[in-house]
DNA sequence: GGCGTGACCCCAT
DNA sequence: TATGGGGCCACGC
């Protein structure tokens, strides 16, 4: 059951299940696909048509930088810092901590 | 049906 | 420790 756009609704169902004050990677996303496409994953948000429904500020890049955002990393900033996730100078601080691992692979 | 791009990641220097 | 280069997969035209 591969729909064409199926890989973005999973990595929006992934998305879904970060609780509030969590954040993950796109690395880590890629890999619950059982997928190396990192990159594909933030093609996938970059287009994200669903960013009102899904949180993509809640999806970082894998070294603590916030990476980039469609709204723009201060915005993203902002949300994470409003979601309890501290940030400081672009970067997650404590980000193993709010980092949530996707135990559950599709 | 094929080419280029991209909100990245990993390795080497 | 920081910076640079290459490679990965999926999507859009």
């Amino acid at each position: 059951m591969n729909s064409k756009t199926d890989f973005n609704q999973r990595c929006y169902a992934l998305l879904k299940l970060i609780p509030k004050g969590k954040v993950t990677t796109y690395g880590e996303i890629a890999r619950a696909l059982n997928t190396t496409a990192s990159r594909a994953v933030g093609s996938a948000m970059a287009k994200n048509r669903d960013l009102i429904v899904i949180p993509c500020h809640r999806v970082i890049r894998s070294d603590g930088s916030i990476g980039q955002y469609a709204l723009g990393t201060d915005k993203k900033a902002s949300l994470l810092c409003e979601e309890g996730v501290e940030v400081e100078n672009g970067k997650v601080k404590h980000f193993s901590k709010v980092f949530h691992v996707f135990t559950k692979n599709i």
